[in-house]
DNA sequence: TCTGGGGTCCTAGGACCC
DNA sequence: TCTGGGGTCCTAGGACCC
């Protein structure tokens, strides 16, 4: 049996962790640029304040009803994030941590699964005060659909098993197929055109239109609803095919120098990425964009190139990428967005020299100590407390972040304070 | 005034090979 | 008039997820 855990409203209960004033109140979180909401406390939910909604279109609701607003702090989340999968840990020697707010868990062999389903919630909410729902069922998509019925149906208390031996159907029977894990907007669209809305309906489609219309994902999709397992658990950490980093601007960019600086920023942060997971890159893509919202024929321009040897030096993927920018980048736009994406990652250990190498292998040894002592003094000092100059010393790119909460559980000058 | 970021997987189609 | 068959690899684009 598989078990899907997933902390509610996460990012906005993470915010209520240090602020128990704040644990009735309506809680929002909003995303990079403080653009809109990406996450709502329950009782921001029942204001009726959707998710992705522009923060602007709301400011009259957050006056009336004293919403309590934050900048998306993800060092703050990631944090929490680690405590609640170390607890979980304690539950099952076999778990998937599948996003920074989910976990799946193997509970096999346990026989009273609804006793140990609510000691795990309990222990959770106890040792790190983050509240999760928990869903059980044979198949990990049924645990999703369990979960989702742990958190909207009342009497469920948080947990919701779907035994093999039980007639789960009239639950899941009438949910909507939007809910499905792996049926998303477009198919929810084009499944309606036909007259499929519910689970039931899904279920009940024929295997080869399924196939022929939504592809080898959805069929499996429609066998796991079955309860037919064709998703396992997947353990390893497996290092990411693609990094990339990519920002909006608060304010538009109309220079050159602006654009390099951000592209600068962006490819140093995906270069610390790489490093960390001991990947070096062959291939880097460079994009750009105007304001897709105001012009009405938006440029978006993007670029890519391959190293003869890859690399994860920031020095080398910088200038690299800031040869990209030129060949993309056109004179007399107002940008608002750029990133550096970098793909066909390889092992650092496994790196293919090439016949004629450009520096010699001692050169290369400094570079990469220097990397290291960046890398180092960059996690001591903060982001960019060290960097190359053409990040730029006062970037025009800076994100807006007018309400973020304190780095309570990172950054020794911003633990919490208790007075008597 | 004001609209996020970072990933995965799958398929179709083109280039190229023998 | 009529134009093979069977592969591989790569890329772009579209769907999905949180």
């Amino acid at each position: 049996m598989f078990a899907l855990i997933d902390c509610n409203s996460f990012y906005a209960s993470c915010e209520k962790v240090f602020r128990p004033d704040l644990t009735h109140s309506p809680v929002i979180v909003l995303s990079n640029n403080d653009g809109c909401v990406i996450a709502r406390s329950q009782e921001a939910k029942a204001l009726g304040i959707p998710m992705g909604i522009p923060f602007f279109k709301i400011k009259h609701l957050i006056k009336r009803h004293n919403v309590a607003v934050f900048s998306a702090n993800f060092r703050l989340y990631g944090s929490l994030s680690a405590r609640v999968m170390e607890t979980l840990a304690h539950f099952s020697p076999h778990m998937e941590i599948y996003s920074i707010d989910e976990a799946f868990l193997d509970l096999s062999g346990i026989d009273d699964i609804e006793g140990y389903a609510q000691t795990l919630r309990h222990t959770v909410q106890q040792w790190t005060n983050i509240p999760v729902s928990v869903g059980v069922a044979p198949t990990k998509t049924l645990a999703k659909l369990a979960n989702h019925a742990a958190k909207t149906k009342s009497g469920m208390n948080g947990v919701c098993i779907f035994h093999p031996d039980q007639d789960f159907r009239k639950i899941i029977n009438p949910m909507s197929i939007n809910e499905i894990w792996g049926i998303g907007k477009q198919y929810t669209k084009q499944l309606q055109k036909i007259g499929v809305t519910s689970v039931e309906d899904f279920i009940s489609l024929p295997s080869g239109w399924v196939k022929r219309n939504m592809h080898v994902t959805g069929l499996r999709t429609q066998r796991e609803l079955l309860g037919e397992p064709h998703l396992s658990l997947e353990e390893q950490y497996t290092p990411k095919q693609g990094i990339c980093t990519a920002r909006t601007f608060s304010k538009a960019i109309n220079t050159r120098v602006g654009v390099q600086e951000a592209v600068s920023s962006f490819a140093a942060n995906v270069c610390r990425k790489l490093r960390k997971q001991h990947s070096c890159a062959y291939k880097i893509t460079v994009f750009v964009q105007t304001d897709s919202f105001r012009e009405q024929h938006p440029y978006y321009g993007y670029i890519s190139d391959v190293l003869n040897t890859p690399s994860n030096d920031t020095v080398t993927i910088t200038k690299k990428a800031l040869e990209l920018l030129d060949k993309v980048i056109k004179p007399r736009h107002n940008y608002r967005k750029a990133g550096v994406l970098v793909t066909n990652l390889v092992p650092e250990k496994q790196l293919q020299l090439p016949l004629f190498p450009p520096s010699s292998i001692d050169e290369d040894d400094k570079r990469q100590t220097l990397m290291q002592v960046i890398d180092k003094l960059n996690h001591k000092w903060g982001k960019g407390s060290i960097h190359l100059a053409t990040q730029g010393i006062k970037p025009a790119f800076q994100m807006k972040q007018a309400y973020r909460s304190p780095n309570y559980t990172t950054n020794l000058w911003e633990v919490p304070v208790a007075t008597i």
